[in-house]
DNA sequence: TGTATCCGATACATCAACGTATTCGATAGA
DNA sequence: TCTATCGAATACGTTGATGTATCGGATACA
């Protein structure tokens, strides 16, 4: 399979390029409800409104459409994780009390959780990890994806957890796996059984205590008590930690 | 899809026996090589020796020749884990020396790693989570083998970690379940890297870092320090450390 | 308004996998 | 040894997905 992109999605005419849009979401939902190679590129078509000639005239296969896809959800989802780190500092900034582990909990679930429908996700991520584990092709693009989803959630985990006092008490990409891992887990599960995970309330303690489990208060530089920050603005009065984990 | 198995194997002439096996030996080599959906009866009977005749005199679809293949390879996988327990009951019976964490590493490898190939079944088993998320029935199947399997490794699992002196800080169902994960996290960069999981020796450290973290030392009843043993007779007195947890 | 170009629709030829109906051969039992 | 039955092979019709070659209509520009 060529997972190599178009150059890109500039020079194309606005009819062009919403033909090629429709196509990517009907493929979207498409290839999450039936599996991609059960999928068919006439229902695909159907789905976005057009018949086969228009896809012909906009991608040469199927895979070719799942590898613009994938491009293109993985920019959203980096794209979702760097506005949740803006729309997050001034709230970690803020605030100043003690750490309010509920509030941990929501974070770090919200960290995982894609700019998407999760359901949609996990079956469209689950089968692209699959391809990746037969195709060294598709697993470059997976770790090139991997790796830069990585370094920005570690980046903002690493900030949350600094105001929340703590840190890692295993190499920080093996922490930040294991949580990733976990959240999929649980995911999975509620797939499943057919609910949303954010309507189980267990699966954000589940993760507060993977989270206290995997970290360990940092000693304050003047060897009092590691410091707590709240989460929640409403929180008690101790001082923020200022120094960097991770 | 339907995953009810026929009643038994019991019943089969021989012959028709010999057909079926060589037919799921070719399908559990044909479905990881190509996934379940690309695979074609035809290549599964040509790979087995036989023409798609013997297929439709044993079978009646691709999807229950997979269904009766992820029976076989669980209760293969089963009876290996119940295998691997009788191997290790004496061993972890006579032993009374301090816990040796390499071997503690290799014992958690070991207890994931299943009967077979490790790439070809997580590459089956991989799609058969995937089939998992879409369909409720096999979502039940799936279900049903998981609590199986977490119940035999949670006996065994348990049985080390208490020779061992050590208690998990989680409830045990998540705790192994971390493991589980971590475990298959560990497995698929292996094969993404073309490489064995068992020749990256920081997997085994990794896994290890993981129970630590995963566990603490049980007090003893006399008061006196954790009762420890070692899973290697031939290992050196180095005691473990005590504070690994946070 | 006329015309050229772009792009999606249509129609068709091809192919591969499927499932069934039937045949053939081997094996077991009389 | 003969025969009946079981099980795999063979052959054929059917279906559905594919890709291409061509057509038609809309849009932009003179």
């Amino acid at each position: 399979m060529t997972l190599i992109s178009t150059p890109a999605d500039v020079l194309l005419t606005p009819r062009r390029q919403r033909t090629r849009d429709r196509l990517l979401d009907a493929a979207y939902e498409v290839f999450a409800e039936q599996g991609v190679h059960a999928s068919t590129v006439e229902e695909v078509c159907e789905r976005a409104g057009f018949t086969r000639g228009a896809f012909y005239s906009n991608f040469t296969t199927k895979e070719e459409l799942f590898a613009a896809l994938m491009e293109r959800q993985h920019s959203l989802q980096l794209a979702a994780l760097a506005l949740k780190v803006d729309r997050l500092r001034p709230r970690l900034e803020a605030v100043t009390g003690p750490i309010d582990e509920a509030g941990l909990g929501d974070l770090m679930l919200d960290f995982f959780t894609g700019p998407l429908d999760d359901r949609t996700w996990c079956l469209i991520d689950h089968e692209f990890r699959l391809m990746s584990l037969r195709d060294p092709e598709v697993a470059g693009a997976f770790a090139a994806h991997e790796e830069a989803f990585e370094t920005s959630l570690l980046a903002i985990v690493g900030r949350a957890l600094d105001l929340a006092g703590r840190r890692f008490v295993l190499p920080d990409g093996v922490a930040v796996r294991l949580l990733g891992d976990l959240y999929q887990d649980m995911l999975q599960r509620a797939i499943r059984a057919g609910r949303s995970l954010h309507e189980a309330p267990e699966a954000r303690d589940t993760m507060v205590r993977l989270v206290l489990v995997l970290t360990r208060p940092v000693a304050a530089p003047d060897g009092g008590p590691a410091r707590r920050t709240d989460l929640h603005p409403a929180a008690t009065d101790v001082p923020v930690r200022a120094d960097a984990t991770c």
